[in-house]
RNA sequence: GGCGCGGUACCCAAGUGGUAAGGGAGAGGUCUGCAAAACCUUUAUGCGUCGGUUCGAUCCCGACCCGCGCCUCCA
């Protein structure tokens, strides 16, 4: 498997240098407020490259922080009124039912900002000893980058031209230069005297800055060096960046020797933001009828180095491909003549291996897609020349399984993650963001459905088909799609 | 200002030094009680503009135009 290193700027090899199991970090979230769907393209890409890792037999060691302090938290916790554990607590939990959601496996190991603060401790106490850190007067500790050589080497920055101040308020710390960043900060008192949260340790009372804790948890968990480190594009200066200099500057090692980077999405073309009107949760889309199989895929079908540009219209674009997928892989699960036709079989192994070829390179998840729809085609017209065989179908199958251990789209839990939605928003209060055909159509349960079906059915067998379209418009007016076949009706929720 | 990415049909979007994947949408057709689904046909002499290299460029080089990202919290 091959994927693009920013460090090197190159596309190349990843293998887990122990020879056991891929060690890999991805920097996780903040959780001071619900999880929008740019948080998810990153995450949902992080989940491609895992599963297909996994898929081509390699173990894998991923470890995904949830940075559960920082000034976000303290001051959002702080307007609720109540503590930052429980206010951190509710936000955890709908991040990972999100993630739950749009299919994204758990890593192997989830560590807690706050779990880990003496790791943090222990990391700048040791940069404190080789005079990379200091204490500022106000007794927050800083990391001294004209320490480190080779700050900037990720982001390709040279920081020798640029001149500090030019965009920092150099007189507003207490640093010894403006781009030193914060290991530590002190406990501070807010503006009605109130005291932050803070932890009393070695280094004083205060919490640890953002950097750090990634530096501490990805060493924990993976050793000092390790095979790959992920995030989003934004996060590479100087997030990242930060890290490799306190991590290597205490370890003299390399941190991590591939870094992946996801870039952003935009919406309708614009950046996503409050203030444009374009920002939305993955709940915001759900209450809209909008399908988690269909953002899933939406938000990986763009290869993870080009920039994705969230659309409605892409999105009921992407609705139609998994019901075109689903509807297909139902009917390779049907009856065939016993047999394998030999041309449809070479046509599925094409696909598999042009699935292979495409996620091999780079994770290149548009064209592995597009391999599967030449399949997709190739067994509908075979079904339809009656020359597709039972051999042919289990291959086929075979083939979708492979796709779907890494897309994830083809098993349809959309209707009961809406409604888990519908039931979060209740509990909310915020049932009146939910459209209204969200609701009609999860109004009926499955039973009555089918019940309605089967009524349909015994009309249309007596030749009544007044009262079998009526049964059908009936339904079509909730929402619900009946398709007739051979083999009987099938029906779905538009 | 510095660093970086992109401009491909109605829309989304791959890709390659030898003449354009895939999806959606539209149109026509097959099938069907009617629908739906599915399939077939169809939609870029063309890949931002202008030069250059080459037997040949959308793909390489240069300039320019446009869009976007990072440089500050941000996935």
């Amino acid at each position: 498997m091959q994927l693009f290193n920013t460090m090197s700027g190159r596309i190349e090899p990843l293998a887990p240098s122990d020879g056991s199991a891929l060690r890999m970090y991805a920097c996780g979230p903040t959780v001071y407020d619900y999880g929008h769907i740019g948080n998810f393209r990153t995450f949902i890409h992080v989940d491609v490259l895992r599963r297909y890792l996994k898929q081509c037999g390699m173990a894998v060691r991923h470890v995904m922080n949830v940075t559960d302090v920082d000034d976000k938290i303290i001051r959002n916790a702080a307007i609720a009124k109540v503590g930052i554990d429980a206010y951190t607590k509710k936000f955890e939990q709908a991040f990972f039912e999100d993630m739950e959601a749009l299919g994204v496996e758990r890593p192997e190991v989830v560590p807690h900002a706050t779990d880990n603060i003496a790791e943090m401790v222990t990391l700048i106490e040791e940069l404190s000893a080789q005079g990379i850190a200091y204490q500022a007067d106000d007794g927050s500790w800083y990391f001294r980058i004209a320490k480190f050589q080779e700050y900037g080497k990720l982001s390709k920055k040279d920081f020798e031209g640029m001149e500090d101040g030019a965009r920092i308020d150099v007189d507003e710390y207490d640093k010894d230069a403006a781009r030193d960043f914060a290991l530590w900060k002190s406990v501070k008192t807010d503006a009605n005297g109130v005291r932050e949260p803070a932890w009393e340790t070695a280094l004083g009372a205060g919490r640890p800055g953002w950097h750090i804790e990634c530096s501490a948890m990805a060493t924990k968990f993976l050793g000092e060096s390790f095979d790959l480190h992920a995030g989003g594009e934004d996060l590479m200066f100087p997030h990242h960046e930060n890290e490799i200099a306190q991590s290597e500057a205490a370890s003299h090692q390399t941190f991590a020797r591939h870094w992946m980077h996801v870039r952003f999405l935009l919406v309708e073309g614009r950046k996503m933001s409050k203030s444009e009107g374009n920002f939305y949760t993955l709940r915001d889309l759900l209450l809209k009828g909008h399908r988690a199989s269909a953002i899933r895929l939406l938000l990986m079908s763009v290869p993870y180095r080009h920039q994705l540009n969230f659309t409605f219209d892409g999105l009921a674009e992407s609705t139609h491909a998994v019901e075109r997928l689903r509807t297909f892989a139902e009917r390779m699960r049907g009856v065939f003549p016993e047999g394998l036709d030999v041309e449809l079989a070479q046509a599925s192994e094409k696909a598999r291996a042009g699935y292979d070829a495409a996620l091999s390179n780079d994770l290149n998840t548009a064209e592995a897609k597009a391999a599967i729809f030449d399949l997709v085609r190739a067994g509908n017209s075979a079904a339809d020349a009656g020359t597709l065989r039972a051999g042919n179908a289990a291959a086929i199958l075979e083939v979708l399984e492979r796709f779907d251990g890494v897309f994830a789209v083809l098993v349809d839990r959309d209707a009961e993650i809406t409604r888990a939605a519908l039931a979060w928003a209740e509990r909310e209060g915020r049932l009146e963001e939910a459209s209204a055909e969200v609701v009609a159509m999860l109004s009926l349960t499955d039973a009555a459905i089918e019940a309605m079906v089967t009524e349909r059915t015994k009309a249309k067998k007596m030749r009544n088909f007044a009262r079998a379209d009526g049964l059908r418009n009936e339904l079509l007016a909730q929402g619900i799609v009946l398709e007739d076949s051979k083999d009987g009706v099938r029906w779905k929720r538009k």
